[in-house]
DNA sequence: CACATACTAGATTGATCGCTCTAGCGAGTA
DNA sequence: TACTCGCTAGAGCGATCAATCTAGTATGTG
């Protein structure tokens, strides 16, 4: 049985995944969470914004979840890069391109906008970076450069994901998944 | 001298590509652009989103001019490729992080909202791959790899903004350009 | 001059925004 | 029983939203 308040976090990082913050207002979100919405600002007296970072904070770490679950169990880093785009473009055709990156819509708009969210953001994004640099590291790339691959992989899916959502086609995930699957390659060999 | 309905258009784009579409107000668009609001509503009696999609369709345009601009005088593609995202990076590192991607922002939050939009986020995007194969095919690679380059090219651009824009770094900005360089290098070479 | 057209100007609309407020419910403690 | 406290419940606040409306001015055409 989940939280009222959980519930809140749960829909808000939903909304703001597939319509981003500024279009999602406070009484969809309690519509969406079917919990009162007294409760709202009873769990988060800093309003909006204080739900829109924790929500980006929680759907971050969720997100994080899918680097071991897919990097763990597959035979080579190359295949565990493979399958995590391919898993992406699964998903985004599923949910007829609705769900993408969690948190990449809200980063792009609220940067300019709130530093509280900005923060929440940049730090989703480093504890991604960090995470996958050590899986990168663990393959054996030194630590510089598993990084920096980490960072390029990252990117790779984020603007596959904008494209994808547009075009509303899979194709660049698939480009950038076997760009960032050679790239990898090359830096396991040099 | 600016036409007021140039100035409109020009006003909408660049406040979509700061802060995004929705949180953008009508209001602030024609006092931003120094129009009166009655203007607005007599160039485009379709009202926010029929302004949005031209908005998206000039600046889309504008950015495009980057292409020939950057790739045309350099002595070779990766060079060029390189040079891009080197633009990229100081253009938003002078802005103080505000101008990225004029379309990304907006192409990520209407995507599952408005489909008049979302068309014009993907002409764009349709427009830029074009553009850019056709650098690449010129340079001798085979027609559908010139495309596939183009794509992860353009999406590890936009990935590098997000995290860019979220992090204030131009670090992904670098890496992914370097990255772009040495795959277009080894599509050369292959 | 008369008249149409193109554009300006902003008051006003109803809806919705984020948020505050008071009232009350229900479980736990004394 | 009496009282506290965490939470529910939603009416209502002022502000702002996109959009409509009427009235006006400027310019060109006959």
């Amino acid at each position: 049985m989940s939280t009222t308040r959980d519930r809140i976090v749960d829909a808000s990082a939903e909304l703001f995944r597939r319509q981003g913050y500024a279009a999602t207002g406070v009484k969809q979100i309690v519509t969406e969470a079917q919990a009162p919405f007294g409760s709202l600002y009873h769990f988060f007296p800093g309003g909006k914004e204080q739900l829109g970072a924790e929500a980006i904070r929680t759907s971050g770490a969720l997100y994080e979840l899918l680097i071991p679950a897919i990097f763990d169990p597959a035979p080579d880093l190359v295949t565990a890069v493979r399958m995590f785009f391919a898993g992406a473009a699964t998903h985004l055709e599923e949910t007829d391109y609705e769900d993408a990156c969690p948190i990449a819509t809200v980063a792009l708009e609220v940067s300019s906008r709130s530093e509280t969210m900005r923060e929440a953001c940049a730090d989703v994004f480093e504890s991604w970076i960090a995470a996958g640099a050590s899986r990168h590291a663990e393959a054996g790339i030194g630590e510089a450069r598993a990084r920096e691959l980490t960072i390029a992989m990252i990117a790779a899916l984020e603007g596959a994901f904008v494209l994808a959502r547009a075009l509303r086609s899979t194709e660049p995930l698939q480009i950038a998944g076997e760009t960032m699957a050679a790239t990898v390659e090359r830096a396991l060999e040099g």
